[in-house]
DNA sequence: AATCCTGTTCGTCCTAGTAGAACAGGCGTT
DNA sequence: AACGCCTGTTCTACTAGGACGAACAGGATT
């Protein structure tokens, strides 16, 4: 998986100019041939027939993504189940408590956000759909690390790292086993400060009859909302409510 | 531009597969192989290198297309200023009428949805973000056609063509530009079940101070809730009403 | 007017991607 | 239980075609 198979070296280059497009927030022939350290004519190569897919658009000079990513984008969330079940019911949990309730899976060792519900409190955060994250740092990832196989959990581990974000960041593999050992005990995730500082977040797994993670739920808002009782019970109990009617509707339709 | 310049096929064959990817809903390597009429080891060395890329998954033998996606969309979208400005505008506008509203410019000749507001009474049609129609069938095309420059129009007719999709639909050019002049004095397009029997949809454009359009806002109802004074006045006037609203904050900001 | 940026085109060399066949493993059938 | 028929994967060779560097063309700035 990852040695380096036969592999079609133009595609990686195609796709490397479409992230530093997004890097840069768009630039031209120059600036990228630059960036990537690649011939110009290379570069401009690769733009014409990214633009003739119509894959990227072209303003005065400057190069950038184009609309058809967001059509690709919508599939590769749309096509999984626990997009369109969850959707609905994370946005009442968000209107009900006012904060910020967040959808994600895992994907290639990170979590991926795939939905934000704000509800009228929620904080402004640089989360976004599409975003991915450290597993260790999140309360959704303890959430889905604590019901993946323990092998899966290593692996992870190895290859990801587990970078400090704030002081209260879990950078230890033996205490972060701890957690998760917690968090299946008690059925749902904590985030104290452990990506940012100043949030708390809880989250729930969704999982398979068989016990398989699918993802995740999580809420997140405020250290000074999120304590006491509302913190310790109150957001818990309403995340595994939401989490329970998900699964039931993912494993009846 | 249509020229075939000096290009990268490689770059072309990785799209193709992804594309074949998503037309499929997910594929292995020799149903992919059949589809684009490439050797399985071409298919094979391609999947591979998206796969390492991390921008197609593997499930049990079929591949499928990943999150990475997800984040060039979302992105794709959040660059056009419009998105940001034009979202709650058009929330409380389906909230406000129960319709569906939504938000689209044009790229590469054809119209693509950025964004639908459902409100409670909204019909339920194939329309997603991201979705590509032609302009000459649809009230939003309509809108954006008449505020282009006329060698443009010519130039989308031209290469896209004016397919019937209905009994409804305009296919003569004549009769489009007429319907473009109207919808200039109007300052509104109308679509009469000319994309979907039995949908109507109102529309007006999004324009910059010179005149210049950038996009496009309609709202979509059946032909019942779709007449009289609702449909000549009322809706088209809350339509011009948000279009001006999205107007000035581009303008403002 | 001359310099210094762009983006674009041209032509050559050799890499590296394509293609086809051979291999390996599961599943279902007989 | 052994066969055939699917998969996906690996291997090897040939040569198509992509990377490269330099040269070209057009604006803007000086």
């Amino acid at each position: 998986m990852d040695t380096p198979n036969p592999t079609v070296q133009a595609t990686r280059t195609s796709l490397d100019i479409v992230e530093a497009l997004v890097r840069l927030d768009g630039a031209g022939v120059t600036e990228l041939s630059n960036e990537l350290d690649l011939p110009k004519s290379t570069v401009h190569n690769h733009l014409n027939t990214l633009r003739d897919v119509e894959y990227v658009v072209k303003h005065d000079e400057v190069y950038n993504v184009g609309l058809r990513f967001l059509k690709l984008g919508e599939y590769s969330r749309s096509r999984l189940k626990i997009y369109d079940i969850a959707k609905p019911e994370i946005d009442s949990l968000a209107e009900q408590t006012g904060e910020l309730v967040n959808l994600s899976v895992e994907e290639y060792g990170r979590g991926v956000y795939l939905y934000l519900a704000r509800g009228d409190d929620a904080v402004h955060l640089d989360t976004h759909a599409g975003m991915q994250v450290h597993l260790h740092c999140t309360a959704l990832g303890k959430a889905i690390l604590a019901y993946m196989p323990s092998e899966r959990v290593t692996e992870i581990l190895d290859t990801m790292g587990m970078p400090a974000r704030t002081e209260q960041t879990i950078t230890d593999r033996d205490a972060l086993r701890e957690e998760l050992d917690a968090v299946r005990e008690r059925g749902y995730a904590y985030d104290r400060q452990e990506r940012l500082d100043g949030l708390r977040c809880v989250a729930a797994p969704i999982t398979t009859p068989e016990q398989e993670v699918v993802g995740a739920i999580s809420l997140s808002g405020p250290t000074s909302r999120m304590q006491g009782e509302r913190f310790d019970t109150d957001i818990p109990d309403a995340l595994r409510d939401t989490a329970n009617v998900i699964e039931l509707n993912m494993t009846y339709s």
